[in-house]
DNA sequence: AGGCCAACCGACCGGAATGGTCGGCGATGT
DNA sequence: ACATCGCCGACCATTCCGGTCGGTTGGCCT
């Protein structure tokens, strides 16, 4: 009791807050019911509901989490020169972190992917905003291909790391799903193919 | 005065299947009302149940619509041999039918993009298979990096035609969509690049 | 002009779903 | 034995749902 720090709570919260951020991400926040939550995470309303006091509360826990997991994508990238190492570097730290939290990075992304059809909380504007800054793309920028280019790269990386990790092939798959996204960026360096010696072809 | 095909009447009830399929794709049939389709299309609720006597009517109408389109794509490609130029011409096809209705779309490529979330027409099951189809590759495939490529190259395109549908940039953005989705499938070929000129399709 | 009808709306209805509370139950540690 | 924690079924007030009904507008035909 109150012991310090109780790391098995900690672990089933994050459970919960990924397949949360999963089901905001879909249907948006309001069109999510906390049986859906319940459902998801196979607790009752009322169990789930004893983890976060409130539907309310069970928000801005996934809010944070998200915003956290987009800083520390940031953070990782944003010291280096555009190009297309830093695409790259970008690529393969946010698809690591979305194999281990796909809900909460699909949410994240979620303002790139629908064209403004929900309300759209403020707040994930921003981390839409930054998730692009990690490519060196403003939302209002003017190179329109290049805006094309990362929103199709970002799109697939969301979808496909959900369905690896639906799958349960979240190693397996990786590889491909760097390859693909960066590909979708359209690098096409005619001879040199992806430098870094991590990746398979077959 | 029931006169001859009212061509009038075709063109609205059109606009009312996409942005359902749109809402649709995006938050499930159940989890969307009416309501909110009415709001999409700019009516109220009984005015929508005018053109459409029930959700489930519109339902069944937005399903075949959705059907029809996947097959008009496959038609036009079924007949080629697979390989690269087969993944351009079926890349351009289902861009350009994505980008005037790219509601129905999404909405027929859903089944590829959720991780079996939603309960799942089976109806939509069907029109996704027949998207990959067209790719060559069937949904319990053997050759992973494939399906993988195939399933990123889509997901970028629905989303990717649902935003340049929403901000009115269908003909501006779509060679940067075909050269994306293109790119993603990850056929390299060192120096060839995409030869195509722009070819218009109604 | 007058009749007619498609298109559309506001108001409403019964029933289902929603967020949240409460008391209780079994396991676990002390 | 007892307290605590995680969890549940049942319940409550309120909101939301799909669908109906009566009415109004405006265009078209005669």
């Amino acid at each position: 009791m109150q012991s310090v720090a109780r790391p098995f709570r900690q672990q089933i919260d994050e459970g919960i807050l990924d397949r949360a951020a999963a089901l905001f991400a879909r249907r948006g926040f309001a069109k999510t019911s906390v049986q859906d939550v319940a459902d998801a995470v196979g607790l009752s309303k009322a169990g789930l509901l004893h983890h976060f006091p409130s539907k309310d509360a069970l928000h801005q826990a996934v809010l944070a989490q998200a915003a956290a997991l987009a800083q520390r994508v940031l953070d990782q990238v944003q010291d280096m020169p555009l190009g297309i190492a830093r695409d790259r570097r970008a690529l393969e730290v946010l698809v690591d972190v979305a194999l281990a939290h796909p809900g909460l990075v699909a949410l994240l992304l979620a303002p790139l992917m629908q064209g403004g059809a929900d309300p759209g909380t403020p707040e994930l504007e921003a981390t839409g905003a930054a998730a692009m800054q990690a490519f060196g793309v403003e939302p209002q920028g003017d190179d329109v291909q290049r805006r094309v280019r990362v929103a199709g790269a970002l799109a697939a990386l969301a979808v496909l790391t959900l369905a690896a990790h639906s799958e349960d092939q979240t190693t397996a798959w990786r590889p491909y799903v760097v390859a693909t996204c960066f590909d979708a960026l359209g690098h096409r360096r005619p001879g040199a193919t992806l430098p870094d010696p991590d990746q398979a072809e077959a």
